[in-house]
DNA sequence: TGCTATGTAGGAATCATTCCTGTCTAGCAA
DNA sequence: TTGCTAGACAGGAATGATTCCTACATAGCA
């Protein structure tokens, strides 16, 4: 989704988010794509634009926006954090094979919940659903290079 | 669950890993346990039993029994890792205070599946729910510490 | 019992992330 | 508009979980 300089900082003034240019541009690609890119992603995306940019301030702003709600993080295994700019209710379908992640919205994942006995006392606040398996293209590659799934 | 020694080298033996004293050791204590132990909690328990122990061998034998299925990994947030010796299909709630995470065993949860239209041509091996919130001791400490949820 | 592929220990290396510090600037008040 | 100050930025150093490397040890087969 394409974002007017205003509409982002109208958002960020409404998390009490102060604005900066560079805050403004991670921002920005961060809600134009939706490839859930990691910090360094994100820090070679920028750096584009601003050459000066550096990798703290991408680690910095990342973490500040997601405190303030502007932001998700996702987490594939313990590889590297990855970023999503759409804070709606949804779950995540990735890729074993090329790591890619797409989103899922449904509404009846959306209200799963514990029963009180599963829940043991805890104060349950959300819930993430994440299905794994491989997409089209690495299913493809897997098959022309070896008929066997490992 | 507590495994004699010959069970532990039976299962072993049926998934083609190797049976070593480490092995034994580290898987036993991840049986033993239903508290989803890091790689670095388990060198620190079975160096008790095996000083020589290192904690490479550690990493080592975890991949090599993930492999072979004889245990998951479990990640929460980007988080070190960690393992869990039920093999068998459960999902998992997880205090955001203290990290402790519980094990969900809920039929309707196993059978979740995506539609065709959601699943984009990806063939989906597995998912994973994770419920996330506040376990009592938690709940309370923060009741006593500030009245006020962050 | 000996051989060999595989496992183990320990140290070095990696690399995402965080910490530190000096400079800069957004946003408020005068 | 200008000046002030809390908070943001850049860049380098530090951290810490994990992986890599290598020499020695051993499981398990012949």
């Amino acid at each position: 989704m394409k974002l007017d300089p205003q509409d982002i900082e109208a958002r960020f003034r409404r998390h009490a988010v102060r604005v900066t240019r560079q805050r403004a541009a991670i921002y920005a690609a961060l809600v134009e794509t939706t490839s859930h890119p990691s910090a360094d992603d994100l820090y070679r995306l920028v750096k584009r634009q601003q050459p000066m940019m550096s990798r703290n301030t991408v680690y910095y702003t990342l973490g500040v926006l997601r405190n303030a709600g502007l932001i998700r993080e996702v987490n594939v295994g313990h590889d590297m954090a990855r970023y999503d700019g759409n804070v709606s209710l949804h779950h995540h379908l990735i890729c074993l094979g090329c790591g890619q992640i797409l989103d899922v919205l449904d509404e009846d994942l959306n209200r799963l919940q514990l029963s009180n006995g599963q829940a043991r006392g805890f104060d349950v606040l959300r819930h993430r659903v994440e299905f794994h398996g491989y997409c089209v293209s690495c299913q493809q590659a897997e098959r022309n290079v070896s008929p066997r799934r490992k």
